[in-house]
DNA sequence: GTCTATACCGCGATAGAC
DNA sequence: GTCTATCGCGGTATAGAC
């Protein structure tokens, strides 16, 4: 209900997206499971009621978090190939890598917290779910790019589609958006990994 | 003090090593932290405190099972390269790479536990610095690869280490020792994407 | 070596004042 | 919108019988 003209009236203090972003900082520090609502109100400098106050559950907080990545996720899948016309689904394929890249850099708190659900409750096993069913949908342009092609055909799509997914995902255990290296040079890495191999020729 | 003659002596039930193997399961299934011991026990089909017969804490068991892990990859990093005399950077890195799939799938659920460790205790953070020295020396490695010439110099090593091991570590999310891929196809696998690229040529 | 029973604590969540 | 106080539960770990 509130526009976006409506910032920071009332008295100082959260407002949902602030402790969202607060909250999604400390369960990727300490695990989900491992941070204590009374933590997550200390290190935010609040009680647990008022946390209660902005949220229904501790499970809420975590559900639209992980929402929030697997939307950025589902876009560049989505996105991948749509500006160009009839793309051969190898350049789809580099596209979503490099999309997927993008959006865990620009999303790389709510990812990392995405990544490591287990499935330990429903909201968690939603999310799982979520989560197979984009890696289906990547498997079957590595299938096609196959076809094509474009990509190595002995090595199985489906293996192959996740290892480049763990590739890929693995970025959120040491990337920092703070370090040396960019995103746009961070994607270029991963391609040319990916891609071309790191053995010289 | 039991030697390997000393086996299943007395009542029937569980002995350390067993009870060990029969946690890191449940550990995997539903995360350490999501686990309780009651939880455990029940899986186990014994008591709490019978548990507690065998083990003086539920973090003496993670400890023992990362411990277990770390000893593996240890293991096939003082391997690589110490069979064939004074081989390469280049061959020392295939064989560091090929040594820790095959530790990865032949202690899976001990890896599988170190890998999801966040350093929530001091037993976590001691595993994740043994985890750190690993990864630089295996960075070692691949400087010393590059410096050969025999892995592309575009992509910075630690920067390659990450992405391979990112790979590798990948696996425990979804390899399966019972499904149809072997050790020996999966690692070919993993050698062929990492060092050839996916791309055909 | 396993059991039942329990100590003690911190958990997620709520009530109701301000 | 934040607080203090509290509820009921389940956490790790232990005591002591068998």
């Amino acid at each position: 209900m509130t526009d976006a003209a409506t910032v920071k009236r009332g008295r100082p203090g959260y407002d949902r997206r602030g402790l969202l972003d607060a909250a999604i900082s400390v369960f990727n520090e300490s695990g989900y499971d491992a941070t204590s609502v009374a933590a997550l109100a200390a290190r935010l400098g609040l009680s647990k009621a008022a946390l209660y106050h902005h949220f229904a559950s501790k499970e809420e907080i975590l559900e639209t978090a992980v929402g929030e990545a697997l939307d950025g996720l589902e876009g560049a899948l989505a996105g991948a190939g749509a500006g160009a016309g009839a793309s051969s689904s190898g350049d789809r394929l580099a596209e979503v890598l490099q999309g997927a890249v993008r959006v865990l850099v620009e999303n790389l708190p709510s990812v990392t917290l995405l990544l490591r659900v287990r499935g330990n409750s429903e909201v968690e096993r939603r999310a799982l779910q979520r989560r197979r069913a984009f890696d289906q949908e990547v498997a079957a342009i590595v299938q096609a790019a196959q076809d094509e092609g474009a990509i190595r055909a002995d090595v199985d799509a489906s293996i192959a589609t996740r290892l480049l997914f763990g590739m890929v995902n693995s970025l959120v255990e040491w990337y920092r958006p703070s370090g040396p290296e960019g995103a746009d040079a961070l994607a270029r890495d991963v391609l040319t990994v990916a891609l071309d191999g790191l053995r010289t020729r």
